[in-house]
DNA sequence: ACTTAACGTTAAGTACACTTTACATATTAG
DNA sequence: CTAATATGTAAAGTGTACTTAACGTTAAGT
């Protein structure tokens, strides 16, 4: 799943530790999200969105997960 | 972290085993996240959001999550 | 030339999201 | 009374979110 942390971030002019210290988690999970290995929690993925005045429908690309009938 | 799934799917009157048909999960993940055992994936909050018509915001209680300075 | 800052990788370990199977209980329908 | 429906619990297994630690690269500062 695409997302647009590190564009944010890039736009809020922090650096991915700063990023992971307010967010309270390692710089390698930063990294991950960044580089799309892995997707955040539920709860990471708000204080990412909340960090950067956003909803998380506004930062993570929702568009190809698929629901049923 | 509270949630207002079970309220929703009441609302919506459909039963467990009919929402974990949707989402694609086993009827025991649908259990879990309504009594509050774990959270949902980030993919997995927002299919459920979907289905009842929401944003994961508003069926997933964040006001207890604490972001750091 | 050397250092520091920022980003990235790899690897091994822990915790949790989710699965499957099996069984228990309460309520409702025939 | 019996059977079906809806909800719940327990246990053991798999995959992934996240950690720590160590190391490599590139660009900027002095």
């Amino acid at each position: 799943m695409n997302n647009r942390v590190r564009q944010l971030r890039g736009e809020f002019k922090i650096t991915q530790e700063r990023l992971a210290d307010r967010l309270g988690v390692s710089r390698q999970t930063v990294i991950s999200i960044e580089n799309g290995r892995y997707n955040p929690s539920l709860v990471l993925a708000y204080k990412i969105a909340k960090i950067f005045a956003c909803s998380i429908e506004e930062v993570f690309d929702f568009s190809e997960v698929e629901i049923g009938e």
